[in-house]
DNA sequence: CACGACTTCGCACGATCGTGCTAAATTCGC
DNA sequence: GCGAATTTAGCACGATCGTGCGAAGTCGTG
């Protein structure tokens, strides 16, 4: 089962690649074998052949833009000092793509979660997987920058993590399908807000 | 072209409700017309002859989801009183349906903003009209609890409308994808947050 | 150059898609 | 009850889907 020649690495590498641009902006759902074999100038059976069946195309693609995503993301944020600052850089560079126009950049997991929500399968799992990584990722830097003193000692982890991604999520809806331009200020904006409260003790009711 | 029998009218509902209720757990875009005549038993030129075409039933699901949605969730908040204990009716019957488990009440507005971001089209102007108008509910909502001096007068309130639609489809994502069990007091704890913040001057950074 | 392994293609299959066209079934006005 | 109008079914069409199967092409190794 293994590829063993490098031209056919190749040759799949290609195929992810392309699957990729069209998932990101057709859906996964809609992600086509003939499609990606005529963008390529592949034969339908050639493409099918490398990945073995449209379900398993389906999952390389969601890791392909899981590695892409943290190496964007993740990575780089890794290299700010542990706590406020690395969170900090966590979620804005998280937040920067929502706003990029790039949109090849588009995040699978978002409009992935909302098109797989009642839909059982390995696609689903692939996704929830990734879901759950990030999400814990963003936990452990939360947890961090509390634990450095840079956040209230009694703040709702899970809670604040929730709101991260809510907002990234709001943010990336109204970037693509509201089209509005103002969405990189709102979006900064209102995680300067959350990092306020998140600072100072929450005011009374 | 209208209806012009009773008849008729009863089988289109039908047709409509059925494929209502397959838009939300399959999305708007595998909506399929053998789909929704095997479902009712009728042909599928029966389907095809009252619904004119995939794209009009399309967008005559996507008006039924708007009647339904502003029917549970606007219609009884405008009997509250003006101001905040509008919004907040407003704000909680809302969120209160993305954490129900009815699947036909999923939130055709926030599954079909991810499904169309890209795509144009009529049905793509139908579901931004409906997110529209509701947007431009919750902002008239909220200008009023900010003229009843229910609110900071201070406020950004389309910020503020922007957090309020982040924090729902937040919550709907974490209900039907994620599946978490905890999502109700999540969401309503959040929305406590929010309104506690906007009742009273924002923390200074 | 020849051989063998591997990659890609051509072709076919059954299914399903949206959509016309025509005939049958049903309902309504009288 | 009968004729007219309308609603539904039957069938066909071209297209596209995922997926097999065997032949053709391409490559590394001797």
């Amino acid at each position: 089962m293994e590829t063993r020649s490098e031209r056919a690495e190749t040759t799949l590498a290609g195929i992810v690649d392309v699957a990729l641009a069209m998932a990101a902006t057709e859906g996964l759902e809609s992600l086509t074998i003939g499609e990606v074999a005529k963008r390529l100038g592949l034969s339908k059976s050639g493409v099918f052949s490398r990945v073995g069946s449209r379900e398993q195309l389906q999952v390389a693609v969601i890791l392909e833009f899981d590695r892409r995503f943290l190496q964007a993301v993740f990575v780089p944020a890794m290299r700010e000092p542990r706590g406020l600052p690395r969170l900090d850089a966590m979620m804005r560079r998280w937040l920067a793509r929502a706003t990029d126009t790039d949109r090849t950049l588009t995040c699978l997991y978002t409009a992935g979660a909302f098109e797989y929500d009642d839909r059982e399968g390995p696609v689903r799992d692939q996704l929830l997987d990734g879901v759950t990584r990030w999400r814990s990722a963003l936990r452990r830097s939360v947890l961090q920058a509390v634990e450095a003193g840079h956040l209230r000692a009694d703040l709702d982890v899970d809670q604040f993590v929730f709101e991260m991604d809510a907002l990234f999520t709001g943010l990336l809806r109204d970037a693509r399908f509201l089209r509005d331009p103002d969405v990189r200020s709102r979006g900064l904006k209102s995680w300067e807000r959350m990092l306020a409260t998140a600072r100072t003790p929450a005011p009374s009711t």
